[in-house]
DNA sequence: TTTGTATTCCGTAAATTTTACGGAATATTT
DNA sequence: AAATATTCCGTAAAATTTACGGAATACAAA
C-alpha cells in the first residue's frame, strides 16, 4: 500500500475488506548476536514510534490475519507467532479519533465516520524472529522503523508500551515452558550460542554448564560428532534440536526451571 | 432484557450501543462441594446450549465489560475473572447468519444487514464461582440455564466446545502458577476442604499431608488455634489465606508443583 | 616448533525439593 | 465404653537443582 491511489482506497473503503474495531498489533522480537530487539515503526503524522499493526479481513481467520500481517512486514513467514492478550482498556483505546486532525496530517480528506476513527481493539501477538534474516516493509503511513534494543524503548503510541512490557512479560514466562530457538539458531548450533539466547531473552546469567545439562535430559538438544572451527581457541561440538521432542514440547508444555 | 420492546430495540438499534464483531463469552466456573461445574444457558431458536455471552458497550473498557457481563447473569462482582483467548478462526467464527432464520426462529423481523448477523469474535473470559451463591439470570434469548459437570458438556453452539475446553486447560495450568480459592472457600475452611478444591479443578488426586506442606512452605495458608465441629470424629483445624502473601502470588505467580 | 590466548568441555558434592507412606489421636454416636 | 469416621503428624528415600574449577584444544604469533 504505497501508492496515493491505493492508500486512499484503504481509508475510504477499507471497511469494506477489514473488520472495524479491531487491530492486530504484533510485538516483533528479534534476536540477533545477543541482543533482543523489537521492530518499530515511524507513523508519520501521528509523529512516534508504533508497533507494525494491521487489520483483519472479513472474511480471514484471525490466526490467518496474524500470519499475513507479520509476512507483509517482514517478509517471513512460518515463525513462532502468538496470540497474548486483547487491549481494550485503556483510555486511548475507548477515544475516538478525529477527522480534521488526520486531514490535517496526512493531507486526505474524509468523513467524520470514517471505519478509521472508531474506537479500536488490538489483539496483542508476539512473535520472535532473527533480525538479520528481515527485510522490513514499510508503506504510506510508516516511513521509517528502527530495532530498538528491548531495555531501550522509547515512549510509543496510544498504550503500546503497555503492550510490548506484556509480550516480554509473556515470553519470559513462556521460555520456561516452552523451547524456543528452531527459527532463531542455525540448524546447528553450539552450546554457547543456545546458551547466549536464552541468557538474552531471560536478561539474567544462566549457568552454562547446568543449563545444557537440562535442555540434553529434557531431550530437546542432542549432541553431533561435528565440531565447528570458528576461532583460535578449541573448537565447539555442535548440536541440533530433537524435531519430535522439540514440537511435542511445545504443544504440552514443559514444568521446569533452569 | 426481557420485554419485547427491549428485544426489539436491542436487535434493531444494538449496534449504536454495542461493538459489532465482538461478543464475550465467559466460561464460569463453579465449584461446590467437590464438583466442578460450568454454566451454560439453552438458547432458544438455536436450540441448544451455549455459553451466556455479551457484547461490549462502545465506550466501555474491555474488562469492564467482562464484569458488568458476568455480573448480570450470575449476580457476582468481584470474583476471578481472566480473559484467556481470542476466537476467530473456526468456521462458524467467518459465517455470517442468515435474517430469514432469525426470523423464523425468534418472530422478529430484521433487516438482512442487521449487527446480530456479521461475523463475530469471540474473546473468552473464565470465572470461578461457588456456584451455591450464585443467582442466575435468563433473558429473552436464553430461557433456560443449568450447571454442568465438566465431565459431562454437551455439544455446544458454534465453537464453544474449543472455548470451554480451552478454558479448562487455562485453569489448570494457571493453579499451578497463580492460588485459587478465595472467593470459593468459607473465610476459614479446614484442609480437607482446599485439598478437595484442588483436586477436583485438576481432576487428580494430591497427596494430602505434602499439599497442605506445600501451601504452608509457600505462606499462601496459616493455621487457626480454632477448630470446627463437624461430625462423630476428630475436629478439624480451620486456616484462612494469608491476603498479603495471596495477592502477592496472584501478581507475581509462583513456580512449583504440587 | 613452541608459547600464548581464548574458549570449550566435563563431573561431583552439597543443598533443596519432592515423593511416598502408616499409625496414633479425637469428636461424636451407639 | 466401644465403635466409627476423620484428622493429624513426621521421616526417610529419591530426584532435582545448584555451585563450582581445572584440564583440553585450536589457532595465531613469536
Amino acid at each position: 500500500m504505497n501508492s496515493e491511489e491505493e492508500v486512499n482506497d484503504f481509508v475510504k473503503n477499507g471497511h469494506q475488506q477489514y473488520l472495524p474495531h479491531l487491530s492486530i498489533d504484533p510485538v516483533i522480537f528479534g534476536y540477533h548476536d545477543q541482543q533482543l530487539k523489537i521492530l518499530l515503526h515511524k507513523w508519520i503524522g501521528l509523529d512516534g514510534w508504533g508497533l507494525p499493526g494491521g487489520f483483519i479481513r472479513r472474511r480471514e481467520p484471525l490466526s490467518q490475519a496474524a500470519h499475513r500481517i507479520l509476512q507483509e512486514r517482514t517478509g517471513l513467514e512460518d515463525l513462532f507467532l502468538q496470540q497474548f492478550h486483547v487491549f481494550g482498556d485503556s483510555p486511548y483505546r475507548l477515544q475516538e479519533r478525529s477527522a480534521r486532525e488526520f486531514t490535517e496530517k496526512y493531507g486526505l480528506v474524509v468523513e467524520k465516520d470514517n471505519w478509521l476513527f472508531e474506537r479500536t481493539l488490538s489483539i496483542g501477538y508476539f512473535a520472535l524472529v532473527d533480525y538479520s534474516k528481515v527485510s522490513v516493509r514499510t508503506d504510506f503511513f510508516t516511513t521509517d522503523y528502527r530495532w530498538w534494543d528491548i531495555s531501550d524503548i522509547p515512549p510509543l503510541l496510544f498504550d503500546q508500551n503497555e503492550v510490548v512490557d506484556k509480550a516480554l512479560a509473556t515470553l519470559r514466562l513462556q521460555i520456561y515452558h516452552q523451547p524456543i530457538g528452531l527459527n532463531l539458531l542455525p540448524e546447528k548450533f553450539t552450546l554457547s550460542e543456545i546458551h547466549s539466547l536464552y541468557e538474552t531473552i531471560l536478561g539474567k546469567e544462566l549457568d552454562q554448564r547446568n543449563f545444557a545439562k537440562k535442555l540434553v535430559s529434557l531431550g530437546l538438544i542432542k549432541k553431533l560428532a561435528e565440531q565447528r572451527a570458528i576461532g583460535p581457541h578449541r573448537s565447539p561440538y555442535l548440536y541440533q534440536f530433537e524435531k519430535d521432542a522439540y514440537e511435542n514440547a511445545l504443544k504440552q508444555g514443559i514444568v521446569h526451571t533452569y
